[in-house]
DNA sequence: GCCTATTACTTCGGATACAAAGCAAATAGG
DNA sequence: CCTATTTGCTTTGTATCCGAAGTAATAGGC
Protein backbone atom coordinates (compact mmCIF):
# COMPACT_ATOMS: atom_id res chain seq x y z
CA UNK A 1 0.00 0.00 0.00
CA UNK A 2 2.00 2.83 -1.17
CA UNK A 3 1.32 5.96 0.15
CA UNK A 4 0.78 8.85 -2.61
CA UNK A 5 2.88 10.37 -4.51
CA UNK A 6 1.73 13.35 -5.68
CA UNK A 7 4.17 13.85 -8.13
CA UNK A 8 2.77 10.61 -10.47
CA UNK A 9 0.09 12.45 -11.10
CA UNK A 10 1.70 14.37 -13.52
CA UNK A 11 4.10 12.08 -14.86
CA UNK A 12 2.72 11.75 -18.49
CA UNK A 13 2.47 15.38 -18.81
CA UNK A 14 6.06 16.03 -18.21
CA UNK A 15 6.67 12.84 -20.34
CA UNK A 16 4.49 14.47 -22.64
CA UNK A 17 6.24 17.83 -22.48
CA UNK A 18 10.10 16.62 -22.31
CA UNK A 19 9.25 14.93 -25.62
CA UNK A 20 7.35 17.52 -27.34
CA UNK A 21 10.25 19.65 -26.38
CA UNK A 22 13.21 17.22 -27.53
CA UNK A 23 11.57 16.62 -30.49
CA UNK A 24 11.41 20.12 -31.48
CA UNK A 25 15.30 20.14 -30.70
CA UNK A 26 15.88 17.22 -32.30
CA UNK A 27 14.21 18.51 -35.64
CA UNK A 28 16.43 22.03 -35.19
CA UNK A 29 19.33 19.94 -34.98
CA UNK A 30 19.04 18.02 -37.31
CA UNK A 31 17.77 20.56 -40.21
CA UNK A 32 21.06 22.48 -39.56
CA UNK A 33 23.25 19.05 -40.33
CA UNK A 34 21.72 16.98 -42.11
CA UNK A 35 18.40 18.39 -42.91
CA UNK A 36 15.80 15.62 -42.09
CA UNK A 37 13.19 15.18 -40.03
CA UNK A 38 13.42 12.88 -36.77
CA UNK A 39 10.52 10.72 -38.41
CA UNK A 40 12.53 10.83 -41.64
CA UNK A 41 15.78 10.22 -39.39
CA UNK A 42 14.53 7.12 -37.77
CA UNK A 43 13.73 5.27 -40.95
CA UNK A 44 16.99 6.00 -42.48
CA UNK A 45 18.58 4.35 -39.18
CA UNK A 46 16.08 1.28 -39.07
CA UNK A 47 16.79 0.86 -43.22
CA UNK A 48 20.49 0.64 -42.40
CA UNK A 49 19.97 -2.20 -40.37
CA UNK A 50 17.24 -4.05 -42.22
CA UNK A 51 17.24 -2.66 -45.75
CA UNK A 52 14.42 -4.09 -48.27
CA UNK A 53 12.25 -4.86 -45.31
CA UNK A 54 8.32 -4.99 -46.08
CA UNK A 55 6.37 -1.67 -45.10
CA UNK A 56 4.61 -3.44 -42.25
CA UNK A 57 8.53 -4.42 -40.62
CA UNK A 58 8.98 -0.59 -40.96
CA UNK A 59 5.91 0.42 -39.23
CA UNK A 60 7.03 -2.35 -36.41
CA UNK A 61 10.56 -1.19 -36.02
CA UNK A 62 9.68 2.66 -35.68
CA UNK A 63 6.96 1.95 -33.54
CA UNK A 64 4.41 3.57 -36.24
CA UNK A 65 1.12 2.43 -38.11
CA UNK A 66 1.30 1.81 -41.70
CA UNK A 67 -1.19 4.48 -42.66
CA UNK A 68 1.47 6.91 -40.88
CA UNK A 69 4.21 4.99 -42.93
CA UNK A 70 3.08 5.19 -46.33
CA UNK A 71 2.71 8.85 -46.14
CA UNK A 72 5.95 9.42 -44.72
CA UNK A 73 7.95 7.02 -47.35
CA UNK A 74 6.14 8.28 -50.30
CA UNK A 75 7.44 11.79 -48.70
CA UNK A 76 11.00 10.30 -48.48
CA UNK A 77 10.92 8.69 -52.27
CA UNK A 78 9.96 12.28 -53.78
CA UNK A 79 13.27 13.20 -51.97
CA UNK A 80 14.84 10.33 -53.26
CA UNK A 81 15.88 8.91 -50.04
CA UNK A 82 14.52 5.38 -50.34
CA UNK A 83 12.91 3.12 -52.87
CA UNK A 84 9.49 0.73 -53.15
CA UNK A 85 9.43 -2.23 -54.61
CA UNK A 86 7.05 -4.52 -55.17
CA UNK A 87 7.70 -8.19 -54.21
CA UNK A 88 7.59 -11.21 -56.64
CA UNK A 89 6.53 -13.87 -54.07
CA UNK A 90 3.72 -11.82 -52.55
CA UNK A 91 2.08 -8.95 -54.46
CA UNK A 92 0.54 -7.21 -51.46
CA UNK A 93 3.72 -6.25 -49.79
CA UNK A 94 6.18 -3.74 -50.98
CA UNK A 95 9.63 -3.60 -49.57
CA UNK A 96 11.39 -0.59 -49.27
CA UNK A 97 15.63 0.13 -49.81
CA UNK A 98 18.12 3.04 -49.22
CA UNK A 99 18.93 4.79 -52.20
CA UNK A 100 22.12 5.93 -52.59
CA UNK A 101 21.53 9.74 -51.31
CA UNK A 102 20.05 7.46 -48.55
CA UNK A 103 22.64 5.71 -47.43
CA UNK A 104 25.29 8.66 -46.86
CA UNK A 105 22.19 10.89 -45.78
CA UNK A 106 22.47 7.92 -43.17
CA UNK A 107 26.16 8.28 -41.93
CA UNK A 108 25.57 12.02 -41.24
CA UNK A 109 22.15 11.32 -38.85
CA UNK A 110 24.07 8.78 -37.51
CA UNK A 111 26.94 11.02 -36.36
CA UNK A 112 23.90 13.52 -35.49
CA UNK A 113 22.36 11.17 -33.21
CA UNK A 114 25.49 10.02 -31.56
CA UNK A 115 26.10 13.91 -30.16
CA UNK A 116 22.66 15.06 -29.81
CA UNK A 117 21.78 11.98 -27.65
CA UNK A 118 25.27 12.49 -25.90
CA UNK A 119 24.03 15.70 -24.71
CA UNK A 120 20.52 14.61 -23.37
CA UNK A 121 22.35 12.45 -20.77
CA UNK A 122 24.81 14.92 -19.87
CA UNK A 123 24.76 15.09 -15.92
CA UNK A 124 23.37 11.82 -15.71
CA UNK A 125 24.96 8.53 -14.79
CA UNK A 126 25.43 4.80 -16.64
CA UNK A 127 22.61 3.48 -13.79
CA UNK A 128 20.69 6.73 -13.80
CA UNK A 129 20.42 6.31 -17.85
CA UNK A 130 20.15 2.38 -17.11
CA UNK A 131 17.06 3.31 -15.36
CA UNK A 132 15.48 5.46 -18.20
CA UNK A 133 15.93 3.12 -20.52
CA UNK A 134 13.57 1.00 -18.37
CA UNK A 135 11.08 3.26 -18.09
CA UNK A 136 11.27 3.56 -22.16
CA UNK A 137 10.35 -0.03 -22.46
CA UNK A 138 8.60 -0.42 -19.25
CA UNK A 139 6.21 2.21 -19.56
CA UNK A 140 4.70 1.25 -23.15
CA UNK A 141 3.91 -2.10 -21.71
CA UNK A 142 2.65 -1.58 -18.76
CA UNK A 143 0.40 1.03 -20.78
CA UNK A 144 -1.08 -1.23 -22.62
CA UNK A 145 -2.15 -3.62 -20.36
CA UNK A 146 -5.99 -3.96 -19.89
CA UNK A 147 -8.55 -2.64 -17.94
CA UNK B 1 36.75 10.19 -21.38
CA UNK B 2 33.85 7.70 -21.47
CA UNK B 3 34.25 4.85 -23.29
CA UNK B 4 31.16 4.59 -25.79
CA UNK B 5 27.83 3.27 -24.27
CA UNK B 6 26.49 2.16 -27.56
CA UNK B 7 22.85 1.92 -26.26
CA UNK B 8 22.81 6.17 -26.26
CA UNK B 9 22.74 5.87 -29.82
CA UNK B 10 19.29 5.01 -29.99
CA UNK B 11 17.89 6.97 -27.00
CA UNK B 12 16.25 9.36 -28.54
CA UNK B 13 14.29 6.98 -30.67
CA UNK B 14 13.39 4.90 -27.90
CA UNK B 15 12.67 7.66 -26.12
CA UNK B 16 10.31 8.76 -29.72
CA UNK B 17 8.53 5.09 -29.50
CA UNK B 18 7.84 4.83 -26.27
CA UNK B 19 6.08 8.77 -26.38
CA UNK B 20 4.22 7.42 -29.78
CA UNK B 21 3.10 4.11 -27.97
CA UNK B 22 2.34 5.84 -24.60
CA UNK B 23 0.53 8.55 -26.30
CA UNK B 24 -2.01 6.36 -27.93
CA UNK B 25 -2.57 3.97 -25.15
CA UNK B 26 -3.36 7.11 -23.23
CA UNK B 27 -5.48 8.53 -25.81
CA UNK B 28 -7.72 4.87 -25.79
CA UNK B 29 -7.33 5.50 -21.90
CA UNK B 30 -9.19 8.34 -21.85
CA UNK B 31 -11.54 8.13 -24.78
CA UNK B 32 -13.23 5.41 -23.16
CA UNK B 33 -13.38 7.35 -19.98
CA UNK B 34 -13.01 10.99 -20.40
CA UNK B 35 -13.75 10.48 -23.93
CA UNK B 36 -10.92 13.75 -24.52
CA UNK B 37 -7.70 14.08 -26.08
CA UNK B 38 -4.07 14.13 -23.92
CA UNK B 39 -3.58 17.22 -25.71
CA UNK B 40 -7.11 18.43 -24.11
CA UNK B 41 -6.73 16.76 -20.82
CA UNK B 42 -3.04 18.87 -20.26
CA UNK B 43 -4.80 22.09 -21.02
CA UNK B 44 -7.98 20.85 -18.48
CA UNK B 45 -5.31 20.05 -15.88
CA UNK B 46 -3.26 23.22 -16.60
CA UNK B 47 -6.28 25.75 -15.84
CA UNK B 48 -7.69 23.76 -13.20
CA UNK B 49 -4.59 25.01 -11.43
CA UNK B 50 -4.17 28.40 -13.20
CA UNK B 51 -8.03 29.39 -14.13
CA UNK B 52 -8.09 32.15 -16.43
CA UNK B 53 -4.46 33.27 -17.45
CA UNK B 54 -3.77 33.82 -21.21
CA UNK B 55 -3.16 32.05 -24.00
CA UNK B 56 0.76 32.05 -23.87
CA UNK B 57 0.97 31.03 -20.31
CA UNK B 58 -0.92 28.15 -21.37
CA UNK B 59 1.74 27.51 -24.38
CA UNK B 60 4.27 28.06 -21.61
CA UNK B 61 2.78 25.44 -18.88
CA UNK B 62 1.99 22.99 -21.52
CA UNK B 63 5.21 23.12 -23.75
CA UNK B 64 3.82 24.27 -26.78
CA UNK B 65 3.76 27.44 -29.20
CA UNK B 66 1.32 29.90 -29.31
CA UNK B 67 0.14 28.60 -32.73
CA UNK B 68 -0.59 25.17 -31.62
CA UNK B 69 -2.77 26.69 -28.57
CA UNK B 70 -4.70 28.81 -30.50
CA UNK B 71 -6.12 25.82 -32.65
CA UNK B 72 -6.53 23.66 -29.87
CA UNK B 73 -8.29 26.05 -27.87
CA UNK B 74 -10.25 26.68 -30.58
CA UNK B 75 -11.36 23.32 -30.69
CA UNK B 76 -12.05 22.87 -27.28
CA UNK B 77 -13.90 26.16 -27.40
CA UNK B 78 -16.63 24.73 -29.95
CA UNK B 79 -17.04 21.68 -27.52
CA UNK B 80 -17.91 24.16 -24.83
CA UNK B 81 -14.85 22.88 -22.50
CA UNK B 82 -13.03 26.46 -21.90
CA UNK B 83 -13.74 30.20 -22.88
CA UNK B 84 -11.68 32.78 -24.39
CA UNK B 85 -12.17 36.83 -22.87
CA UNK B 86 -10.90 39.56 -24.14
CA UNK B 87 -8.73 41.31 -21.55
CA UNK B 88 -9.62 44.91 -20.77
CA UNK B 89 -6.31 46.06 -19.98
CA UNK B 90 -4.10 44.53 -23.09
CA UNK B 91 -6.32 44.44 -25.47
CA UNK B 92 -3.62 42.16 -27.18
CA UNK B 93 -4.10 39.60 -25.05
CA UNK B 94 -7.10 36.86 -24.30
CA UNK B 95 -7.56 34.99 -21.28
CA UNK B 96 -8.75 31.12 -20.90
CA UNK B 97 -11.10 30.26 -18.39
CA UNK B 98 -12.91 26.62 -17.78
CA UNK B 99 -16.62 26.46 -18.41
CA UNK B 100 -18.77 24.24 -15.88
CA UNK B 101 -18.48 21.18 -18.40
CA UNK B 102 -15.12 22.06 -18.42
CA UNK B 103 -14.24 21.82 -14.76
CA UNK B 104 -16.50 18.44 -14.36
CA UNK B 105 -14.39 16.37 -17.24
CA UNK B 106 -11.12 17.88 -15.14
CA UNK B 107 -12.35 15.87 -12.00
CA UNK B 108 -12.66 12.86 -14.51
CA UNK B 109 -9.66 13.20 -16.07
CA UNK B 110 -7.88 13.67 -12.95
CA UNK B 111 -8.89 10.30 -11.71
CA UNK B 112 -8.38 8.78 -14.91
CA UNK B 113 -4.38 9.84 -15.24
CA UNK B 114 -4.01 8.74 -11.15
CA UNK B 115 -4.36 5.80 -12.73
CA UNK B 116 -2.83 5.78 -15.87
CA UNK B 117 -0.01 6.90 -14.00
CA UNK B 118 -0.08 4.62 -11.22
CA UNK B 119 0.61 1.95 -14.28
CA UNK B 120 3.03 3.62 -16.32
CA UNK B 121 5.68 3.29 -13.08
CA UNK B 122 4.73 -0.46 -12.04
CA UNK B 123 7.92 -2.65 -11.17
CA UNK B 124 9.86 0.78 -10.38
CA UNK B 125 11.12 2.11 -7.16
CA UNK B 126 10.64 5.48 -5.79
CA UNK B 127 14.05 6.51 -6.59
CA UNK B 128 13.89 5.43 -9.90
CA UNK B 129 10.54 6.75 -10.59
CA UNK B 130 12.78 10.04 -9.27
CA UNK B 131 15.93 9.42 -11.70
CA UNK B 132 12.88 9.13 -14.57
CA UNK B 133 11.41 12.79 -13.61
CA UNK B 134 15.02 14.13 -13.51
CA UNK B 135 15.91 12.86 -17.33
CA UNK B 136 12.37 14.39 -17.92
CA UNK B 137 13.30 17.66 -16.43
CA UNK B 138 17.22 17.90 -17.68
CA UNK B 139 16.67 16.16 -20.92
CA UNK B 140 14.57 19.28 -22.67
CA UNK B 141 17.08 21.75 -21.21
CA UNK B 142 19.88 19.62 -22.48
CA UNK B 143 18.41 19.60 -25.69
CA UNK B 144 18.26 23.07 -26.22
CA UNK B 145 21.66 24.06 -25.39
CA UNK B 146 23.39 25.52 -28.43
CA UNK B 147 26.33 24.56 -30.75
C1' DG C 1 -12.14 -24.73 -58.30
C1' DC C 2 -14.99 -21.32 -55.26
C1' DC C 3 -16.12 -18.50 -51.12
C1' DT C 4 -14.51 -16.38 -47.12
C1' DA C 5 -11.07 -14.65 -43.97
C1' DT C 6 -6.81 -12.53 -43.45
C1' DT C 7 -3.05 -9.67 -44.71
C1' DA C 8 -0.59 -5.58 -46.84
C1' DC C 9 -0.86 -1.39 -48.28
C1' DT C 10 -3.33 3.05 -49.44
C1' DT C 11 -6.70 6.64 -48.84
C1' DC C 12 -9.37 9.78 -46.18
C1' DG C 13 -10.68 12.64 -42.30
C1' DG C 14 -9.40 14.74 -38.08
C1' DA C 15 -6.12 16.16 -34.50
C1' DT C 16 -1.82 17.93 -33.40
C1' DA C 17 2.58 20.13 -34.02
C1' DC C 18 5.93 23.85 -35.83
C1' DA C 19 7.54 27.86 -38.55
C1' DA C 20 6.76 31.87 -40.90
C1' DA C 21 3.92 35.57 -42.06
C1' DG C 22 0.16 38.68 -40.88
C1' DC C 23 -2.42 41.87 -37.92
C1' DA C 24 -3.56 44.66 -34.13
C1' DA C 25 -2.34 46.81 -29.87
C1' DA C 26 1.07 48.48 -26.56
C1' DT C 27 5.47 50.57 -25.79
C1' DA C 28 9.75 53.12 -26.61
C1' DG C 29 12.47 56.84 -28.59
C1' DG C 30 12.88 61.09 -30.35
C1' DC D 1 2.78 63.33 -30.95
C1' DC D 2 4.52 60.22 -34.33
C1' DT D 3 7.13 56.44 -35.92
C1' DA D 4 9.60 52.04 -35.01
C1' DT D 5 9.81 48.05 -32.32
C1' DT D 6 7.89 44.60 -29.58
C1' DT D 7 4.29 41.66 -28.06
C1' DG D 8 0.14 38.52 -28.33
C1' DC D 9 -2.63 36.05 -31.03
C1' DT D 10 -4.19 34.11 -35.53
C1' DT D 11 -3.61 32.34 -40.20
C1' DT D 12 -1.47 29.45 -43.51
C1' DG D 13 1.23 25.64 -45.19
C1' DT D 14 3.60 21.40 -44.27
C1' DA D 15 4.61 17.33 -41.59
C1' DT D 16 3.15 13.95 -38.60
C1' DC D 17 0.21 10.82 -36.31
C1' DC D 18 -4.04 7.66 -35.73
C1' DG D 19 -8.25 5.11 -36.82
C1' DA D 20 -11.48 3.54 -40.06
C1' DA D 21 -12.65 2.30 -44.53
C1' DG D 22 -11.18 0.75 -49.12
C1' DT D 23 -8.51 -2.25 -52.48
C1' DA D 24 -5.93 -6.04 -53.90
C1' DA D 25 -3.80 -10.43 -53.24
C1' DT D 26 -2.94 -14.58 -50.53
C1' DA D 27 -4.53 -18.44 -47.75
C1' DG D 28 -7.89 -21.77 -45.90
C1' DG D 29 -12.05 -24.59 -45.82
C1' DC D 30 -14.91 -27.21 -48.45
Amino acid sequence: MAIARPVDRRLFFFFDRAHTQMAKAADNFLSTRSGVSTAQAAVLIYLGYNDNCRLSDLAEGTGRKNSAVTGLISRMEKDDLVQRHGQLTDRRSKSVSLTGKGWALRDDVMNDFRDFNDRLIKGMSDSEVETVLKFLTLGPENAKSAS
